[in-house]
DNA sequence: GGGCGGCATCGTCCTTCGTCGGTGGTCCCG
DNA sequence: CGGGACCACCGACGAAGGACGATGCCGCCC
């Protein structure tokens, strides 16, 4: 994250020409940032980023050989040969979830659709190369509405409210049998003998109306206490 | 998501005058936005919005009364007296991790901080009201890293990846398993015995190195196969 | 074709789990 | 104080789970 002064220096990652031109047009054209280099596919990427230390990496997704994703992946998670690898921004026109996630987990900064006005691929640039992120705005949505996941949140809201009928030792078991403990390994754990562990087991299967400990498992692990 | 045309109504809620006036005059300079009403505190919000029915509350979280994420809440999961209810931006001067997560969960479509350029203020208006979202870049910087939240995904990439050394039936019988299905109930629904079921498990126990089924459960869920 | 390895299927046998019943302890209420 | 409700604890026993071996089926390779 330790940049310099001067120009923000970015490869350009696209199999196409034309698209390339243009991005280098309009980023030259911008203040702070300067294109160094241009690749036309993912599997150029590595040796072009050793080559030419880009701060920022402009990748699309859509490449004959390497798509961009594994690039990102690739690029990211390498042993950084000098320096911390350069800052990856994704620039494709398709706005799907599975993407989206998978560039950021890949390490990605940015992901931009290519209806994002010059100004903004320009800002972002800038932006990631400080170490901060920028997405576009459907993206940000998107992302959101993952995070924000309405599924997720009320399984473990009403899983923790189940969990409040139990006393607190029936709770202790319940958290070790979600770790996948056995009767055995839990009355150790819990310094009771095995019969008792069953007995608080039995209660909380009653209470809970719920068949084996799997289920128990299940439900403590959605509520959140392993 | 219905909006006509005609400027964004936007309201502000601010317990420091200062702070609103010096919105109204931003905003109200921009274009395809006007401020069509102000409140003081959290508490105030529901009455205003069903007086001046704004597209977007532009919302501070730090209010004497009700603060801005309680409010955030109850504004959007309410009934909605009439149509959608407006859209909601957060703005607010600290960025914790947790009080981001509260508000998008709570359904909010912006998190700007204080130090956002009044231009940006006005745009993220405009776009949240078409149901579109923006956040500031240190935002969205730790928003990503919850997402791309390297212990979890490689918990599941690890899962997913011993999964594969499974064959299909056994694979079908972990997910099965993963319901929380007994012997008996994943034997009828696969149509096969208990004694197959069990020797199924039996081979999965081994080949994934594991004790219980409870094991082989979360594991499944790990994977996310259920 | 014979032999070999992997898979799905099942029955047998021991281990673990889960149910049932029971003890002692605390707290509270009439 | 006597009873009732709740909790933690335990033993015994039938039911489910898990280990092991066996069978038949396929595809593969000398």
């Amino acid at each position: 994250m330790a940049r310099v002064s001067g120009p923000v220096k970015v490869l350009l990652v696209d199999d196409d020409a034309l698209v390339r031109s243009a991005l280098k047009m309009m980023l030259d054209g911008a203040e702070g940032v300067r294109v160094v280099g241009e690749v036309d596919d993912g599997d150029g990427v590595p040796r072009a980023v050793d080559d030419l230390r880009p701060d920022v990496v402009l990748m699309d997704i859509r490449m004959p050989r390497v798509d961009g994703l594994t690039a990102t992946e690739r690029l990211r998670s390498r042993p950084a040969p000098g320096g911390d690898p350069p800052q990856v921004v994704v620039l494709t026109t398709l706005n799907a979830d599975d993407q989206v996630l998978r560039a950021l987990r890949a390490g990605a900064a940015g992901f931009l659709l290519k209806d994002t006005p010059p100004a903004d691929i320009a800002r972002a640039v800038r932006l990631v190369a400080t170490g901060e992120a920028m997405l576009s705005p459907a993206v940000t949505r998107r992302l959101i509405d993952h995070v924000a996941d309405p599924a997720r949140d009320d399984r473990r809201g009403r899983a923790e409210e189940r969990l409040t009928e139990l006393t607190d030792r029936e709770r202790e078991v319940a958290v070790a049998l979600g770790r996948g403990g056995s009767n055995a390994e839990i009355g150790a754990e819990l310094h009771m003998s095995v019969a008792t562990v069953k007995a608080h087991v039995s209660s909380v299967l009653q209470k809970l109306d719920l068949n084996n400990r799997v289920q128990i498992a299940l439900l403590a692990h959605d509520a959140g206490l392993v």
